[in-house]
RNA sequence: UGGGGUGUCGCCAAGUGGCAAGGCACCGGGUUUUGAUCCCGGCAUUCGUAGGUUCGAAUCCUACCACCCCAGCCA
């Protein structure tokens, strides 16, 4: 597929950047919040700044941003590390963590308060509100605003050392408050937390805020470009001005993209972890999650996602991508390298009366229409087969492509057959087909000439192999979910799972290794699950169906 | 009504004064032992709107309109 990455804005301010000597070498991170997994938004982001990184010869940090220890966690941390592994990238060095950086910044703090930068504000939560003022009227000065450098010193150490209850007092940086930009009205730099941190355990009680940790963070690591989404805008200012304000080794600069929005997707963190708690999906890494960890297990590739990205590209304008770019991705590359076998999702019993009980026949299929690379498997084919009901009909018009009694079709990979009888229990159900075998069709046309209609997959009944399949389907039916606080759960699609559990796997299907995709001929694009297949069990899960314009046509027969 | 952004085909997106790339989707046709893939063809006289500058504008200027973000001691 041609999806070399164009230009985008960043790579024109970092060629600039470079060619003027700015920047001696490139240095990007991927800062997330280990207080959830990622998800195919954290993809995009990823794939630029490590990309950038990769692009001209730099380097891409990975840096947990844990300054708010009351929503993170060790579990978060491990799988996030574990995502971007999978997805292809290595950082550089050591993973990093904000809170390694907590003594500096609080060094930093002493610094602004020295400076009259920075003071301890007494006000609640509440008051601190009413001072800030709103969107169009300007706020008012803290009546703490003023206190003298010494009486702040002493006040921020004893914050440090817990004397204070949380939320009594927070630390300020003297900014504006009445800056039309509301994050320069005195933000809040440090509070009191007094919670234990999962990297630092009991060392703290008081916590920087995102804007007193983020810039500096970068600024410490030699971070020259801190990438970050659209929203943080209007922070650019504040990160500017501790920037200027303290002693920091380097001068990054914050440069903002638009994140990923995709359609009939939710991935507002918040809605994805009540998906998980209320137990409407199994986990975080529910196949029908669009988390990294759900998309692999559902069967996407690391190429495919980062194929994903480059097709998307990125600019500063938000927008809603198409979830067929990203399904459009994972099938191209499956298309080129999985390889074929066959299944049976509704099982119809063919009995074969022109051969004898005991035949049984090895044919030998290509496991790829066209990679000669990919090798081949072996098929049985026995005298009783499965087709799948949808693939058989006692009669239609000729647009059916299938098998119709009295017609033929072509078995893929064998012969062909003619349908002669059809079999009826009791209640007259159809509960098998009789057919006959056309002699000399293996590689061949009929020889008298009378050329099948379709081909349709099958497998033998006495030695294919019973199987679990997973039908996922997109978790939500509206193309919006995401939009309002909670209207996504009454959008959600009752059909995105339906396990199949008596399904046909050819043989050579069963020895799948976990997490090894294949393309279920006619039906679509599967993977041996990650955690519950097994040789004796086969788990697959279905990734993506084939592209099918004959049923969005909405054609009949 | 304060500040910060964004507006190019149904969706994503190139384009940076010289006469609208590409991808997805869609629609035709061909090949095919997957109604898949592949191949060929079609798909913006027009760039949020209205004026203006210019030989010439999506690109410059002016005004207007629409949408997104900001009033967490979240990130």
């Amino acid at each position: 597929m041609d999806t070399k990455p164009g230009n985008n804005f960043l790579h024109t301010v970092i060629a600039d950047d470079l060619a003027a000597g700015r920047v001696q070498t490139v240095v990007t991170r991927f800062p997330p919040e280990p207080n959830g997994y990622l998800h195919v938004g954290h993809a995009k982001s990823i794939c630029l700044n490590f990309g950038l990184a990769e692009r001209f010869g730099g380097h891409c940090h990975l840096r947990f941003d844990d300054t708010n220890p009351e929503k993170e966690s060790q579990e978060f941390i491990d799988a996030i590390q574990e995502d971007v592994r999978w997805l292809g990238y290595q950082w550089a060095g050591d993973v990093r963590f904000a809170s390694a950086y907590f003594e500096q910044f609080f060094d930093w703090a002493l610094h602004l308060v020295r400076n009259a930068d920075a003071y301890v504000c007494d006000l609640n939560a509440e008051q601190a509100r009413e001072y800030r003022g709103t969107l169009t009227e300007p706020g008012r000065n803290s009546p703490f605003r003023s206190r003298s450098v010494e009486e702040n010193l002493d006040l921020l150490q004893r914050m440090r050392a817990g004397e204070f209850e949380e939320g009594s007092r927070v630390l300020r940086a003297r900014i504006d408050m009445a800056s039309p930009n509301m994050n320069m009205r005195d933000p809040i730099l440090y509070r009191i937390r007094k919670v234990p941190h999962h990297q630092t355990g009991d060392a703290w009680v008081i916590y920087p805020t995102y804007d007193f940790a983020h810039g500096q963070e970068d600024a410490i690591e030699g971070v020259t470009h801190s990438i970050c989404t659209l929203e943080f805008e209007d922070h650019r200012p504040l990160y500017d001005w501790l920037i200027e304000h303290l002693p920091v080794p380097t001068r990054p600069r914050q440069y903002e993209f638009g994140r990923l929005n995709l359609n009939y997707t939710v991935t507002s963190k918040r809605k994805l972890k009540a998906l998980v708690d209320e137990g409407i999906v199994s986990g975080w890494d529910d196949p029908r999650m669009p988390t990294i960890a759900g998309m692999r297990r559902r069967g996407f590739t690391p190429a495919s996602i980062r194929t994903f990205c480059d097709m998307i590209g990125v600019t500063r304008s938000d927008g809603v991508v198409d979830v067929a770019m990203l399904e459009h991705a994972i099938r191209d590359d499956l298309n080129t390298n999985a390889p074929r076998g066959m299944c049976v999702l509704n099982p119809l019993k063919v009995i074969l009366t022109d051969l004898p009980e005991t035949h049984r026949e090895v044919l030998t299929a290509a496991s790829h229409p066209s990679r000669e690379d990919l090798g081949s498997r072996e098929v049985p084919f026995t005298r009783e087969l499965y087709i799948d009901a949808d693939d058989f009909r006692e009669e239609a018009n000729k647009k059916y492509k299938r098998l119709v009694l009295g017609k033929r079709v072509r078995l893929r990979n064998a012969y062909v057959i003619e349908a002669t009888e059809v079999v009826r229990d009791e209640a007259g159900e159809i509960i098998a087909v009789h057919a006959r075998t056309i002699p000399g069709t293996l590689g061949n046309d009929p020889a008298d000439g009378v050329k099948p209609k379709g081909v349709i997959q099958w497998v033998s009944a006495s030695e294919g192999r019973r199987a679990t399949v997973r039908l996922y389907d997109r978790l939500f039916t509206h193309e919006a979910p995401d939009r309002g606080d909670n209207a996504y759960l009454e959008w959600l699609n009752p059909e995105s799972l339906r396990v199949v559990e008596g399904a046909w796997i050819e043989p050579a299907l069963a020895a799948a290794r976990p997490e090894q995709g294949f393309q279920f001929e006619r039906e679509g694009y599967f993977v041996a699950d990650r955690y519950d297949h097994t040789a004796e069990n086969p788990v697959f899960n279905r990734t993506i169906g084939l592209r099918d314009t004959w049923a969005a046509a909405g054609e009949d027969a």
